[in-house]
DNA sequence: TTGTAAGCGTTATCAG
DNA sequence: CTGATAACGCTTACAA
């Protein structure tokens, strides 16, 4: 019924003697094949394809020491992380681009403080050739670790030890305009003649959270009072900020979210106050949510950010360093990308 | 400022020189170092920390044919896939078991069909030591490639070409019981005095939402008139679908919707329609998918499945298939986990 | 252009 | 219990 052997593959070794050729030449031609008269490099084409090889990664690995593999790091210091449609997104984007570049995408995801030292020693054993990391608070562990092992890293959003977009401390990093982007969502509801605008951010150790509140004071800074609340990107916590910042400020007649779960707390929380949406109280969201800011009722105006392509982009910009050595990579840098207002029903 | 050469870490050879034995020794010290004498284990032991020696894994898996990873394939034919909080969870419960057996989890997103090629090369090229694979329609080429290359794997979700948990063939798979739960859902709306019970369905070829429409025929066995339609498991399938059902029967008092995100789209149209909920119309869920279900308005009565449970069992399944070699594996079996009815404000 | 041969870092076999 | 030594499958100088 079953095959005799199905355990062992053919190897290079049997695709040369098969073609006639020596191993080197097999190897050659697997690996692009310059060089090796094509009447040779045919009949290895031919061997390879009768016989079913296929590489072996491992031996590969030992002598070339590239892996073709990344791994991608997903802290979950809080509960909701992988279940936030941000990181879902994100990844879907680097995985697209890492197959583009038949680069494996390993997946290392950290639970807790201790998760540290597995994953160190991870990075360290060599099994991957670089590393793409996310949302890092600022006494995150992971800076130091890739710095000591000297590993290439792109990161996801602005790490927090660094001061802003202009002046980073060569990492290389994607993030999205959050401060313009945000900016421009409340320039949308002062040009609405909004007067009393409130700001549910997220966690401010988060620097797409600060940065949201600085672009929010930025539109603000006509003399207008700032009203700002911290939530925590939950609905839950949405819905808390809104309420506090309605019992400091009745009179408030609009409010920029720092994301769209947020913004479905708060709006819940103002149609159980007795208000309307837009009609007493515009609202404006962060993130482009799919099936949040759409679904949303009313649907939700928001700053969308591509995530997908952020993540693509990391990817990218982590294969290039890969690509050309140690010597002349260019330097690190970040790369903000932009925002754009998605005008709805709720502002 | 920085080392001089970082690049090539230490070797089991130089492990072995500073402890003064040969390199097999310190082999076996490394792995377990059962049979070596704790005098010269000690000091292999001592020589391992101050050298910062990491074993090297490509050398290793040359060797003993064991990668120490697994390979999670997901497909996401519709784009709503992998922004799914059902396929975060999992990964996530994948994650940490896979972790708890010091075990790597490559993440292979199959975009399209032509994919498959890519998978095969991946999965025949040795890189990994099993496979988990998702939600698989009835036609899916994924089955017949695990088969041809004989790699263990385990299934999320019953596969579409088994008949049912009872008969299956030759494949472990775990799934939620998701007959039994959509039977509760119903028997619940059933004992509330409900009368015209419809049914939003998932894509009927996919066996979860096919289990379901099953269990809403056991409940409704008794004579009662049937009605769904078939959604896509998105809000805004499940806005169609209520629509198409509100028009064919505007009689309607409950729904029981195939999954959270369709519950919430139906919401949107009873809303819409001027029916309140669950005064007019009661509804439940499936899924309880966290920032969906709690926080919708009102919240979702729901079927609760343990997804974070199912991928770790999918996870622990496979390393002990692993753990045993090919000779005295248990039997391949489908496990059921099971549903808890979550009731809120919506029915 | 092609072949020979020397590793890459481990584990595993087999004497001692 | 320990140590040589032979694989593991491939790439890459170096020679021819």
């Amino acid at each position: 019924m079953t095959e005799p052997r199905p355990d062992s593959r053919p190897t290079l070794e049997a695709v040369a003697a098969h073609a006639g050729v020596s191993r080197a030449t097999a190897s050659r031609v697997v690996n692009g094949g310059d060089g090796v008269r094509t009447h040779l490099a045919d009949r290895v084409r031919t061997a390879i394809r009768e016989l079913g090889y296929i590489p072996n990664h491992a031996a590969r690995t030992l002598v070339t020491r590239r892996t073709g593999a990344v791994a991608v790091i997903i802290p979950e210091p809080e509960i909701r992380i992988f279940s936030d449609p941000f990181f879902s997104r994100q990844v879907r984007g680097i995985a697209k681009e890492l197959t583009a570049h038949d680069t494996q995408l390993v997946l290392l995801l950290v639970e807790d403080r201790g998760d540290y030292d597995r994953i160190e020693r991870y990075l360290a054993g060599g099994h991957v050739d670089g590393a793409l990391a996310f949302s890092l608070h600022a006494d995150d562990p992971l800076p130091a670790i890739i710095r000591r092992i000297g590993m290439s890293t792109v990161f996801g959003g602005r790490p927090g030890w660094t001061i802003g977009p202009a002046e980073h401390d060569g990492v290389t990093y994607v993030d999205a305009d959050n401060r313009g982007g945000a900016r421009e969502a409340v320039r949308h509801l002062l040009a609405q003649g909004r007067r009393r605008i409130a700001h549910i951010a997220g966690p401010l150790d988060q620097t797409s959270a600060a940065d949201r509140l600085s672009g929010y004071r930025d539109a603000l800074a006509a003399g207008r009072p700032e009203l700002f609340a911290e939530g925590d990107f939950t609905p839950a916590g949405g819905a808390r900020a809104m309420a506090e910042l309605l019992d400091r400020d009745p009179g408030i007649d609009a409010v920029f979210a720092g994301n769209d779960l947020m913004a479905t707390g708060a709006l819940r929380v103002l149609r159980e106050s007795g208000r309307t949406v837009p009609g007493d109280v515009a609202l404006v969201g962060f993130d482009d949510a799919e099936a949040v800011a759409e679904s949303a009722d009313p649907p939700l105006t928001t700053v969308r950010q591509d995530i997908e392509g952020m993540g693509r982009l990391m990817a990218r910009l982590l294969m290039d360093t890969l690509n050309v050595g140690p010597d002349e990579r260019t330097a690190p840098r970040p790369v903000i990308t932009a925002t754009e207002l998605v005008r709805r029903a709720s502002a």
